[in-house]
DNA sequence: AGTTTGTCTCTTATGTACAAAAAACTTTTC
DNA sequence: GAAAAGTTTTTTGTACATAAGAGACAAACT
């Protein structure tokens, strides 16, 4: 049967809403509360049918309004408002990097399915779309190999990540002084310049603006392979690095600095200026992974 | 239900097998035809079962010899012996190069599994696995919208193809003298010429000489997503080109050529001469694909 | 006339069932 | 005592069932 987690989310994303409403005031209408929370009406039918049950709207059709207010304490809990897809992989995910499993292990997908309360559909979808990132392989004779997140492995993603990168930035300088990019690369410039000042209390929103950094020079010279290799290095980054919190600071620090002389050498437009920013920050990135990977 | 199309391509194998020894002769040991037909004794046991049904062996134990000999008539259909995910793979995959459906378009699960004959299972897995090929994506909603085989597709792979194939033949030259790859390029291009001697008659075997010896680049500096990127080139072509059947003779054996030409390049270990094949090779390869589209 | 709601249909997500095949273990035979 | 056959246990592939959710159309309201 298929989980209600949406109707969950949308619910409680409902009550926060109706939160910022005073009481007596009518309920938007149902396209509007879709356009809102970000599903269909279906959804936000059944939303307002369980509001009406709890006694939190009241009337009918287009008179419904807004009859008691509630605290959080009535909304669902957010572990339910995950699909089953999504809580699996995160599992899986965290079973994989953090080496739980030895590389070149079987993997046995109803243990899986077992150990982490979902149905082996769901295990063996994600495997399936797991499949790409190259850390596990499906043997001939069915089943899967683990592959494991080993040295060889980020080796080989920064051998790429490097041509990508190095391809994506030149493509950059050749951008028409009217592109919206180089406005968007200002901006980013000083969304780095303002993180860099708080970096003690914030560094933890580098990772983001990371990932936002890299994609938007890989805009320039748009390309569906390349975007797709960028999921790679985005889960990699957001799931290991999530548990090796060893000088998370300084290492943010670091790359912070080295991505806003990267950004200068962009506005810069000279090439060979570009190409030392763009491999002085990879090697440094590709060391700051090794070096956790041998710990 | 689990398909039985392993048993019966393993029942048909055995049957060649058999067809091989004389009436009277002892059937070889459970373990040794398990080598042989390369599935498990479980699936062994079953063919014999079935081999002592139909009166072909008879006996029992290790006492059993082979009664009767039969003709090719007592084989099972060879559509039989292909797995419900292999069937529906290929049908999905004509459906989507031969451009019988239009990009943009939603992908209706249902209607291709009852298209296929297969169930809806094998269609979505297949369309997960299929998904890092980049022709089909998945929407945020759920469902997934066919991009197709356009020439942006086209010119994208083909961006990283050249980034790629680049990188690896300088890599080439960098291997020792004594590495067994120089070996096995020498004796790649005597198949080479092998071909191109009765290309008239055997020009269909060029597209799998093609991709091994793409392959055999790759291998001097082997890289996990050099290699799954070659995947998807080796699937492009393999199908593509079965339904674009124009000049096939003529494209092959220009292809034949820049690849022996590429192949000296490469033993002389001169990067400038290597980098002008290779260049001259892809920029070829690149010009028939994009022509085959626009048609 | 254009929203808004009510109703119905179609599609997908996910759990479950079950046969096929693999793998592990046990007994037999030479 | 080692290889072969017999037996049992696991695991995977595939079908199918069903609720959730999206979307289309019709009716009702302002």
């Amino acid at each position: 049967m298929k989980t209600d987690t949406l109707f969950k989310r949308a619910y409680n994303d409902a009550l926060e809403l109706i939160s910022r409403l005073r009481q007596g005031d009518i309920l938007p209408s149902e396209n509007a509360l879709a356009a809102g929370l970000r599903v269909s009406r279906t959804t936000v039918r059944k939303v307002i049918a369980t509001l009406d049950e709890q006694g939190i709207v009241s009337g009918a059709g287009r008179h419904r309004i807004i009859s008691r207010l509630v605290g959080p304490a009535s909304r669902f809990p957010d572990a339910e408002t995950v699909p089953a897809a999504v809580q699996g992989e995160k599992q899986c995910m965290e079973w994989m990097l953090r080496g739980d499993a030895r590389a070149g292990s079987l993997i046995n997908e109803l243990e899986l399915a077992r150990q982490f309360g979902v149905a082996t559909t769901v295990i063996r979808e994600f495997l399936n779309s797991f499949q790409r990132f190259g850390l596990i392989e499906r043997r001939p004779s069915g089943g899967w190999v683990l592959q494991g997140f080993t040295m060889s492995f980020a080796l080989e993603l920064f051998e790429i990540r490097e041509m990508f990168e190095l391809r994506s930035a030149h493509a950059f300088v050749d951008l028409p002084g009217t592109s919206p990019l180089w406005e968007q690369l200002q901006a980013l410039r000083r969304e780095h310049v303002a993180l860099l000042e708080e970096v003690d209390a914030r560094f933890h929103d580098f990772s983001d603006l990371d990932s936002r950094f890299h994609r938007l020079v890989n805009a320039a010279a748009p390309n569906r392979f390349i975007d797709g290799f960028y999921d790679i290095i985005t889960l990699i980054f957001h799931y290991h690095y999530q548990w090796n919190k060893q000088n998370e600071r300084e290492r943010n620090e670091v790359a912070l600095r080295e991505h806003i002389t990267y950004i200068d050498a962009l506005l810069s437009r000279y090439p060979s200026v570009i190409e030392l920013a763009c491999r002085t920050h990879l090697a440094s990135a590709r060391t700051t992974l090794v070096r956790s990977i041998s710990n």
